[in-house]
RNA sequence: GGGAGCUUAGCUCAGUUGGUUUAGAGCAUCUGCCUUACAAGCAGAGGGUCACUAGUUCGAAUCUAGUAGUUCCCACCA
């Protein structure tokens, strides 16, 4: 049957991808073997997948592949992260679609809804990177609100409660007024706005026509103030000591403060305090025992205390209080004015520091062995530049912010007594029984007891991850967490560093007294080609299942891997996947071409094919050390695109049209077998790249046994390599190339055959490369005519042996001469920057001598080729 | 305001402890080819003062310092 010339994915995916799922290849149990294990990042269970994922997943999926095929047993766990704030405000949103409205719910109703919807929309994403290829081990999906994970998360919080590291209290936090919830200095973006300056006086009591002006960028504000604030050395402002002053429009007199805090230089000089709703003024506040008046609502409205706007949006009260200053006559200008203003990760509303009562956990004896470990490299970072980001972190890491004011996620084990003392506890039962044990005489019963109302940061789960998948924290000796704890890599991207990264190797050490990974390679951002993040508004992100369906999961992995080293940005290029469908198609060709000969056992095996097999096979063990090393330094494009070159360049282009016999003719038997291995053998290093076609001409190459896979082979491994062999190869290579390339310039069909005259003695010939050349370049007769030959055509010269090509009537003279003057200039240049190395007395007697005969041997070349092209030059002139 | 990184061909990047020709690759470009696996292809070619300046050295893309540009991270200047 006639196969198509061009390479159809879509079938041959599915198929390949129901075949190893169907034989549970994916799937690992503890054995003997050694363990490679790797916990996939887990994606929001709302999610889609993204470009982003599609880099990150790639990644994975060959480190496991390979792994599997180095005789590892590889695990690859799979799972989604509940997201609280990202799910909780997708589920809002759905209900409120339905005409729902999350405050008529009770909580328990919410929950219902919200774990409908996670059934029905959840872990798509999932689904998608089937399509990938990604070989997850399925049977072990986790989702980070599983009853055993969250029993796990709960524990870790009692644990670390009863060692004193989490504690509850008032602080300023980061409000999301659209979320209704805290989030943690790690969840807060800060961007450039064009905003304002907003320059306002305020009346000093008591002295009529006195004012300080203030500047500030959110006037709305001034409602709460309740102090100024200058610089203790302020000549401006030193008169106004002990005095007080009204702020407008609200009429409250407030006291004049004075501390070093304050530049003088910017704005006037002095500063507005605002204690409720600035960090640093509360900070002051609390320095100088100030009064704090809270004039926001949680959804960021003016509440009573403002007395005036109130129920106005921030902003809008921003924009309605300047008629009012001006009023009053407090408003002295506006400037332009750009300054930094913090926005929420998650819902993307701009934070408004608030004063409220969080639970927090204490960072800085966690981190201590998390930084250590790093900066001893027992972790070791791919690029490891980001130890610096790390460690200065950690270095300066601040108390977490745990609580979230939602519904979705992992309920605070507090309770509440009536006696508003609390108690930390697993659950209900155990809450009771330690509050009845510390205060008897309250005569408890289970209804006494509230459970704060309050989850907790998705982080806080997601930090056990590499734990809890295999219920490292509720049991940590069973034979899962034993045998595949620490993991091997860790696939991720760096803006996640601080809030995953280096949790997670806090909580490994914390709880298992072992690092969570040995290596953490962080991907880069994927960008189109204008280096412009993806994103939905700019609408530059191509949807990945589209892609896959276009060019192969093939095509689009090579594409996402050809060009993305670690920790660089990849600019991605749908070329690239195009690239990587071609790469696909041309392997099918070759496939093509090799089904497509008939093979006779009672031919010899031909000189030149019986070379071609030994200089293929150790091209190959070439490459192979390469990848090896290459893998080791995580550098997947490299080892990609040595394997590429050496399937297109060495093998298709030049092995295969070796080997090729004529037209309608057989091959021979022993070349055939040792073809097919050598492409099986190709097949099996590309495979963890590109699985599916790999599979595919696997299966096609040869009879194979029900339930065999290209996946179950070993990776074939670096042998000793024969460099004369490679170099001589190299040379017939080269030579075939200058013949190739004076038919292009003479213009000569390549139907054509040409006699090839070699300057040298017979007794240097090598019969098999002289067979090679004759089949490549078209030559059917190369003849040793010995070095003084006359030349009469055209010339090269190749590792200083002459060849030329006898041409009647094509060969130009002067062209001929100019070619050669040009070649002359170089060696001599060339020759010249070796003779001055080596009449530099300095560098003969300083310069190791392996350096130094080097530079001899370049002297003795470069004279020889240069005297070799001036007497042909000479005899080209006569 | 601090800190880190980057700057090599039109684009994206390699270039290991300074010395293997006067710096490589992929893509793109140009020229010629529908040669019986593949035009999603074949063959060939062109293209770089290694950001700039100064230094160290027998020798610098590589080490040092400065300059310029650029990216990222951190930070409570309203």
């Amino acid at each position: 049957m006639e196969l198509a010339t061009k390479y159809d994915p879509t079938v041959v995916e599915d198929k390949w991808y129901a075949f190893w799922t169907e034989h549970r290849m994916f799937h690992s149990e503890p054995d003997n073997r050694p363990a490679y294990t790797i916990v996939i990042p887990p994606p929001n269970v709302t999610g889609v997948l993204h470009m982003g994922h599609m880099l990150n997943n790639t990644i994975q999926d060959v480190l496991i592949r390979r792994a599997r095929m180095n005789g590892f047993n590889a695990v690859w766990v799979p799972g989604t992260d509940h997201a609280s704030i990202a799910t909780e405000a997708k589920v809002v949103n759905f209900l409120k679609e339905q005409g729902i409205d999350k405050k008529d719910l009770t909580r328990e109703e919410f929950l219902k809804h919200a774990w409908a919807w996670k059934e029905k929309h959840g872990g798509i994403i999932l689904q998608q990177l089937r399509k990938l290829g990604a070989s997850c081990d399925w049977d072990r999906t986790k989702f980070t609100m599983d009853e055993d994970l969250s029993e796990a998360v709960i524990q870790v919080f009692v644990d670390l409660y009863n060692k004193g590291k989490i504690y509850r209290g008032v602080r300023m936090v980061n409000w999301d007024p659209k979320a209704l919830t805290a989030v943690s200095d790690e969840e807060v973006v800060y961007k450039e706005l064009q905003s304002k300056l907003y320059y306002v006086r305020y009346a000093i009591e008591g002295e009529p026509g006195e004012y300080i002006t203030i500047a500030t960028t959110r006037p709305e504000t001034i409602l709460g103030d309740t102090a100024i604030c200058m610089h203790p050395d302020d000549e401006r402002y030193a008169k106004y000591k002990g005095k007080r002053a009204i702020v407008p429009i609200v009429n409250r007199s407030i006291p004049l403060i004075y501390d070093e805090y304050v530049e003088r230089e910017f704005g006037t000089g002095a500063l507005k305090i605002t204690p409720a709703h600035d960090i640093n003024d509360y900070n002051l506040g609390i320095k100088y025992h100030l009064d704090t008046i809270n004039i926001f609502n949680d959804n960021g409205t003016l509440n009573e205390n403002a007395q005036f706007l109130v129920g106005v949006d921030r902003f809008e009260a921003r924009k309605a209080i300047i008629p009012m200053l001006e009023e009053a006559g407090s408003l002295v200008k506006i400037e332009d004015y750009v300054n930094k203003v913090g926005f929420s990760e998650r819902t993307n509303e701009v934070i408004e520091p608030k004063l409220s009562m969080q639970w927090f956990c204490k960072m800085d004896e966690l981190a201590k062995p998390a930084l250590e470990v790093v900066m001893k490299n027992e972790i070791q970072f791919y690029p490891d530049k980001f130890k610096n980001t790390y460690a200065h972190w950690m270095e300066n890491v601040k108390d977490w912010c745990i609580s979230r004011q939602l519904w979705w996620g992992h309920r605070i084990p507090a309770w509440y007594l009536p006696n508003h003392e609390y108690v930390v506890a697993h659950n209900a039962d155990e809450a009771l029984n330690i509050a009845r044990q510390k205060y008897p005489e309250l005569n408890l019963n289970a209804e006494d007891l509230k459970q704060d109302e309050d989850v907790m940061d998705t982080w806080f789960s997601s930090w056990l991850w590499p734990l809890s998948v295999f219920d490292g924290i509720r049991h940590p000796d069973n034979p899962e967490i034993n045998y595949y704890y620490p993991t091997s890599a860790l696939i991720t991207a760096p803006d996640i560093i601080f809030f995953w990264v280096a949790r997670m190797i806090m909580a490994g050490l914390e709880w298992r007294g072992a690092i969570p990974f040995k290596d953490v390679y962080f991907t880069g951002t994927v960008r189109d080609k204008l280096h412009r993040k993806m994103s939905k508004s700019l609408g530059n992100s191509p949807d990945p299942i589209m892609l896959m369906e276009k060019y192969g999961a093939d095509g689009v992995r090579f594409g996402m891997l050809v060009t993305s080293p670690a920790g660089n940005d990849l600019l991605f290029d749908e070329a690239l996947c195009e690239q990587g469908r071609n790469f696909s198609n041309k392997l099918w060709n070759a496939f093509r071409l090799v089904k497509g000969w008939s093979v006779d056992a009672n031919i010899e095996q031909p000189i030149h094919s019986k070379t071609a097999v030994e200089w293929m096979r150790q091209r190959i063990n070439e490459v192979i050390a390469g990848m090896e090393e290459d893998f080791t330094r995580y550098r997947l494009s490299e080892a990609l695109m040595s394997v590429y070159k050496l399937i297109w360049d060495d093998f298709c282009s030049c092995f295969l049209e070796v080997v090729k016999p004529a037209y309608m003719q057989p091959i021979d038997a022993k070349t055939f077998g040792e073809i097919t291995d050598l492409f099986e053998t190709l097949m099996e290093i590309l495979h963890p790249f590109m699985p599916f076609i790999t599979e595919e001409l696997w299966h096609e190459l040869r009879e194979r046994q029900e339930g065999e896979s290209i996946m179950l082979t070993v990776m074939p491994k670096a042998a000793s390599t024969d460099s004369a062999l490679l170099n001589a190869f190299a040379n017939a290579r080269n030579v075939i190339e200058q013949v190739r390339r004076v038919r292009s310039e003479k213009n000569i069909a390549n139907k054509q055959a040409l006699t090839l005259h070699v300057h040298a003695k017979a007794q240097q010939a090598n019969e098999a490369l002289d067979a090679v050349i004759r089949k490549l370049a078209n030559v059917d007769h190369v003849e040793y005519v010995g070095e003084a030959a006359e030349v009469n055509g055209a010339s090269f010269i190749e590792q200083n042996i002459k060849y030329s090509i006898p041409l009647t009537g094509l060969v130009n003279a002067e062209e001929e001469i100019k070619k050669l003057e040009a070649d002359l200039k170089y060696a001599e240049g060339f020759l010249q920057g070796v003779l001055k190395k080596l009449s530099n007395e300095r560098f003969v007697n300083n310069a190791p001598q392996n350096v130094v005969d080097i530079e001899r041997k370049k002297q003795s070349d470069a004279e020889e080729k240069i005297r070799i092209i001036k007497e042909q030059l000479a005899k080209l002139k006569s």
